[in-house]
DNA sequence: AGTGTAGTTATACATTTGTATAAAATTGTG
DNA sequence: CACAATTTTATACAAATGTATAACTACACT
């Protein structure tokens, strides 16, 4: 009996490879299912590899958590920079990639969920979390300011936060339910959705994010 | 050595009393603490009776994954229909009470993102978050439409549904953040924000459901 | 008070899990 | 081509877990 054939990786690749087969084990089954063995076969490697490079079980967990949260909001991001219009589309293209694929996922979403509902009772997960949200917040206030300010609207720091706040809520619920999309309605409605909402919630002319600006 | 003396209890009454105790375990330590042992010990019997009353460790948690949603809901309801006044009024109560305890709370949002982390890939979970949130949706729906109707505002059932989607999408957002409560800002703001963003969304008048009906 | 019933306890058991450690194989370097 | 470094595999092990089942006991009813 010959061991097993591997391949050697730099450690940047490794890490993702495991990182992201237990991102799949969580997504199929949930932490229950993601055990050392399942993720390592998940991954083409054998259990002792994740001590290897996380120390842990749980420091394996806790650092696809951060790597989720790191891909949902790098993806939000990039989509709002890669819209070369104004603030309102800027907005616009960062509303909208939170309402269509891939963040827009029943996987996603079901992982976000399950590393969620570790925040209360485990540090390392509130600090990630706590993190995540603060960047995304700003973010999305770094967005809105502009938009109010190409209105002429109030936008104290205050104003701003409030509004970020409101939204960010607006997006997370419906990202949220979007996703798991109980069937309720279609997943297609979302992306004017949530733009009209916005619009409102922000005060602005109707039109000013959800209007025909890119004709087909 | 006797063995542990015992109450008989009626069938309601245990099973919510093992019902209750999962959820404590579970908000303790997540589906991983959620052992039969700790549960059983948590509501003081052994742990035979889990399985006596629910067949099966997953029917436990099924069970009180559907317990916890009734709960929810069932409070957001019961604050609004208690409130004697209008239907802004409320309207306003719903969204206060899912912005204050005991909706408001660390605890039951770990718990719903636990449960919701199942959803996926498990029928039984599936089938309880749609009923869920079709219960949630329609109550919604019934409190807007007369505070649509006594705006003079516009109120097809298709509008109704949409604005419906919109303030469930806000109030799951902001409970959920708001519970975990990063330290960003106070949960004291919620139930002013909610109430101001929720009467923009609908564009109703400022002040129509967070204004001063209710004085000191 | 006696008696039956089913609510409840107690114990056993196979399986799975995370961890630890030693052995082996791949790869870059001289 | 040989050697060293360290990635990767393979095996062992104690602890914990869900389930199954038999024994006991509280309580209602006669």
């Amino acid at each position: 009996m010959s061991r097993k054939a591997f391949r050697r990786l730099t450690l940047d690749e490794r890490k993702r490879t495991l990182l992201e087969a237990t991102l799949t084990c969580v997504a199929q089954q949930g932490l229950k299912g993601a055990t050392v063995r399942r993720i390592a076969e998940e991954a083409g490697v054998t259990a002792g590899l994740l001590r290897h490079y996380f120390g842990s079980k749980n420091g394996l967990i806790t650092s696809a958590y951060a790597y989720l949260i790191g891909q949902l909001t790098a993806e939000a991001e990039t989509r709002a920079r890669q819209s070369t219009g104004d603030a309102n589309d800027q907005l616009r293209h960062f509303l909208i990639a939170n309402m269509t694929m891939p963040n827009l996922s029943e996987e996603k979403v079901s992982l976000w969920a399950t590393f969620i509902g570790r925040v209360r009772y485990e540090t390392d997960f509130a600090d990630i979390h706590r993190e995540g949200y603060r960047d995304y917040l700003s973010l999305l206030e770094g967005l809105i300011e502009p938009v109010l300010a190409a209105h002429g609207l109030p936008r104290s720091a205050a104003a701003c936060r409030r509004h970020a706040i409101a939204v960010n809520g607006l997006i997370d619920g419906l990202w949220m339910e979007g996703s798991l999309n109980s069937g309720l309605y279609s997943r297609a409605i979302l992306p004017d959705l949530v733009t009209e909402a916005c619009e409102r919630l922000l005060e602005l002319p109707a039109g000013s994010l959800s209007g025909e600006k890119q004709p087909t």
